[in-house]
Formats: C-alpha cells, structure tokens, sequence
RNA sequence: GCGUCUGUAGCUCAGCUGGUAGAGCACGAGACUUUUAAUCUUGUGGUCGUGGGUUCGAUCCCCACCGGACGCACCA
C-alpha cells in the first residue's frame, strides 16, 4: 500500500527520501513567534522539518501536525495556495513520514498556531504504520523493541532521555570545573577486578587468550594516580553477568572519580554536592516525588553508622559472633555456618536494614573483610572507611578512603581468594595493579556512582530499563 | 532457576460452558478550504505467539516450547 505511494511520489519526480534540508528552525522556537490570525494576514516566513504525527483530510484542505525533538505545530495545507504539484504530493503523504514545510506562521480561526504551507518537501517516507497517537503504546515489549517509536509516540520516553543527558551533562560540567580529569580505561580485562561480580568472557584471536569486560572502573583508574593524575574521572560502561531486574541491567554506566590526598569524608561533601547540582539542573526542586513517596535532596543528607543501623534494625551488636550467628539463623539466612563473621553481618544488614533506608542517607564505616579495596579505620581495623549512599532501598553510591597500601592490599586479596569461589570473590589476585601501587599511590578518596540508578531517582522511574534507552531484552525467536 | 500472570488486525482493546473472530484508530475509495481523537459514506485487513494433545469441532480446555510483566532466588 504505502509501496504504492512510494511509486506514485517517484513518478512525480520526487525522490521520496528527500536530502539535505536547511535552514529549519526547531518547532519550539516557531511557536514563541508572534503570532497574527491567518485572516490578518500574517508575513513570518518559517521552515520546519519533522514527522507527520497525525492528518486531517478537509477536502482541498489538509491538516497535518507535525512533530519534532523540540515539539509539534499544526501545517495547513490548501490546494489553491501549494499549486497542483504539491498538491499531488500531499495527498500521498501518511502519517509517520518525514517531510520539510516552508509557508508562513500564524494561527487559523480556532485559534491553533499553525504554518501555513507555501512548500513542502518529502524528506523520508514510512513504509510501515505508526501506532496511533491517541492510543499510544501500551505494550511495554513493543515499546522496548521499538524504542525509536516508542521516543516519538511516548513524549515521557523522549523527556526522560534528555534528562539522562541533561544529569551526564552536569556531573562533567561539575567535576570539569574542579579540575577533575575525564579518561578512558580499557573495557577488555585480562582480570575482571574492582567489584564482585560474575564478567562476561570474550576471547581475542590474535593474542590467543581470553579476555573480561569490565565489571568496574576502579583499577585502572587507581593506576592513574599513581601515574600523578590526582583528580581523575570515567563516565563508562561496565558489564556484569548476572541477573537482570528493575534495579540491573547487564551493561550499565557506571561514574567513578578519585581524589588524591582525600578521603572518604571529602567524598560524601562532593556526593551531596555533585548531587544536588544534578537536582537543581533538572529544576522542579530538591524534594522530588518517588512513586507515592517523595525524595528530599536538600542538603545536608543523613548521616548513619552502619554499626548503629544494624544495632537498631538487627538488634545485636554486630561485633558479638554468638549473637550474629543467631539473628542469622533466625532470619534462616542459607549456609550460615560456613560463612565468616563479616559476611553474614552484611546478609542481616541487607535483609533488615536496607529496605528501611528511605535516606539520602550515607551510611558508613564498614565491615572490613567485605572492603578488600578500602583502607581501614586507624583505630579499628575491623572498620572500613566506606560509606554508601542509599535512597529508598536502592545504593545510589559508593565510597571509600581509598586503600594504598600494597602490603595490606596483597593481604585482601589472598584473603579474599580463600575459599571462595573467584568470580564469587570481590577482589581478584592482580598482582599488575600491586605492582603499581608499590610505586606509591597517593591516599586518596574514591567514588563511584551508579548513573543509571541516580537518573531512575531524579526522574521518578521505577524500572531501570526505562532510563536505558536499549535494556538488554532476549532476541525474539 | 522457581512461582503467578500474560501473548487476538500495524496500534489500543473486545470476544468465546468449545461451533475457525469483532470495534476504534491506522490504511484504500468517495464527499468536504478552518480542522485538531475532524466528520459522513464505504471497503481492505487475522496461521487468535509456536508445536503437540483432547474433541465431530480448539482463539477458548490440557501439555511442551518461545517471548514478556511481576514476585522470589541470585546480584555487597
């Protein structure tokens, strides 16, 4: 049917995939001209290009609303006033082409603010039907295979993918003008370090070996401070091979920024800062909605001791085995007795604390055998230097005073590697990245923010596929 | 991986104690130079996710498989 078209447009002479098209002015901006009624005869010349999202056919007068990243207008197109070429042109449109529009701006008497056509070119046409706009698209599958129509028909789609841009936008203007550096680190991992977690295998051929995808930034850009970058950043993707829910995908944008001679306290100042900038960038204010709740971003966030959270949720001190062991097996948490101390704190603390955290709330100093990449407490070292930002059950960041000493790294990380399986194991025996901290890496702050899950909670999105713009999905049969 | 729900026209959805399907929009034809979910007349459109089974007969009941949603598990 619509080949049919495409046949008759080219026996026209029109090439029915148009070209080059200049000169056009974003739709938006054509809609804060000033406006004259067409019968007063208005003489703003304007151009737009964008795609016909819906036609009405009023005999030798057609109206189309046309669509473009920036909004839509309505074209009035009469045949006496485009000529009988055109003419022909516009009766072999569809809904869902692409065309460009020159004529002159106004509103017609229903007062509709519309150009009124003097030319149009057909810049592509759509062999396939589009969804109805007034119906829309309901079929969360449909929408997550089609994401190209889902942007144009779903203006939520379109406006939560700007504002993912517009939150990465802000933390690089932010962390640029601190003087932070923005590097690339390599994704194909010799050792998949940095994070617990299961990669992703892939193999390079002419080297013969098998090769990780990232499942964290943090080593490489460690090296970077030893190699005197003392403020250094990386917007990047990582890989983990593990299940996928409205809180994971298995490729998601990670942010990580290290701060030589800081720590994790001078991480928690920037969290809040670099946060609430990325709030205030949005607009709409710091007390955001959530669902049927609401975030409140109005610095200073909440403070919590993990030591304390667990004291008052678990209700034991979380430094006694014997009561340990017990909340464990009373919460019948799986393979108890062969787990050690720290690890089943952390099982409690995540079965009984972490839903409880609406937050923003930091909540620090460590378990330390679960922080092999963290510098313990001097005090303590039972106690990590970490803190994790939570907000409504969900870790939106993670932080540390950065461990630099490759004695006691080493010592994790064997540590780390009894007993468990590797890829179960957070820190993987790297003796590259030993080397290098053998050089002298600077003390130093270290964060990492999930950017996925922060653009989930600034935009009020509950399913993490919907703020990447393609969640990994089975291919279809 | 387990459990619950789910898959009907391009889109949004009806349907049936089991008798091989309907609507709106979209698309085609016709009328209309101020419509805006345009309207009016009319027409086309479906392997009812796939494959088996039960039955005289299956979109409907049963089984398996393939997608998907949610929950659990996994994932600091």
């Amino acid at each position: 049917m619509r080949l049919e078209k495409l046949r008759k447009i080219e026996e026209l002479g029109v090439d029915p995939w148009g070209g080059r098209f200049d000169g056009h002015q974003p739709i938006a901006k054509i809609r804060e001209l000033p406006v004259v009624a067409f019968d007063d005869h208005p003489t703003e010349q304007v151009k737009a290009a964008g795609r016909i999202i819906q036609k009405r056919d009023q005999g030798k007068l057609f109206f189309l609303d046309l669509w473009d990243q920036t909004g839509k207008i309505q074209i009035m197109i009469g045949q006496k006033q485009v000529g009988e070429e055109c003419w022909k042109l516009v009766n072999l449109l569809d809904i869902g082409d692409l065309i460009g529009v020159e004529g002159v701006f106004g509103k017609t008497r229903k007062q509709e603010l519309s150009i009124r056509a003097e030319k149009i070119t057909i810049l592509s046409k759509s062999l396939e039907p589009h969804p109805t706009s007034y119906f829309g698209m309901e079929n969360i599958e449909f929408r997550l295979r089609h994401r190209y129509l889902d942007l144009i028909h779903t203006p939520e789609t379109l406006q939560r993918a700007k504002q993912r841009v517009l939150i990465i936008r802000t933390i690089r203007q932010f962390l640029d003008n601190q003087g932070y550096m923005e590097v690339e680190t390599p994704t194909l991992h010799a050792i998949a370090g940095g994070a617990a977690a299961r990669p992703f295998t892939t193999h390079h051929n002419a080297l013969d070996i098998d090769l990780f995808l990232r499942i964290a930034l943090e080593l490489h850009l460690k090296r970077l401070l030893v190699g005197g970058l003392e403020k250094v950043y990386e917007i990047g993707r990582v890989f983990r091979n593990e299940g996928i829910s409205v809180k994971h995908n298995p490729e998601f944008t990670m942010m990580e920024l290290y701060q030589a001679y800081g720590d994790y306290r001078s991480m928690m100042e920037l969290t809040e800062n670099l946060l609430v900038a990325c709030v205030d960038a949005l607009g709409g204010g710091r007390v955001r909605p959530w669902a049927d709740k609401t975030i409140d971003f109005n610095p200073p966030f909440q403070r919590a001791k993990y030591e304390d959270l667990f004291r008052e949720h678990v209700g034991c001190d979380m430094h006694n085995e014997a009561e340990v062991l017990q909340a464990a097996q009373r919460m019948r948490l799986k393979d108890v007795l062969t787990k050690e101390h720290d690890v089943r704190v952390h099982e409690l603390f995540e079965a009984c604390v972490e839903d409880k955290l609406v937050g923003p709330v930091f909540v620090y100093d460590y378990p330390a055998a679960l922080c092999p990449l963290t510098k313990r407490k001097r005090e303590n070292p039972k106690i990590a230097e970490r803190f994790e930002l939570y907000v409504h059950g969900m870790e939106l960041a993670n932080a540390y005073t950065e461990l630099n000493d490759p004695l006691t790294q080493e010592e994790t990380f064997k540590r780390q590697l009894a007993g468990l399986p590797e890829e179960d194991s957070m820190a993987k025996m790297d003796h590259d990245f030993i080397l290098a901290q053998r050089h002298g890496m600077p003390p130093a702050g270290g964060l990492g923010i999930g950017i996925d899950r922060l653009v989930m909670l600034l935009t009020n999105t509950q399913t993490i596929r919907d703020v990447i713009l393609f969640p990994l999905l089975r291919p279809e049969a």
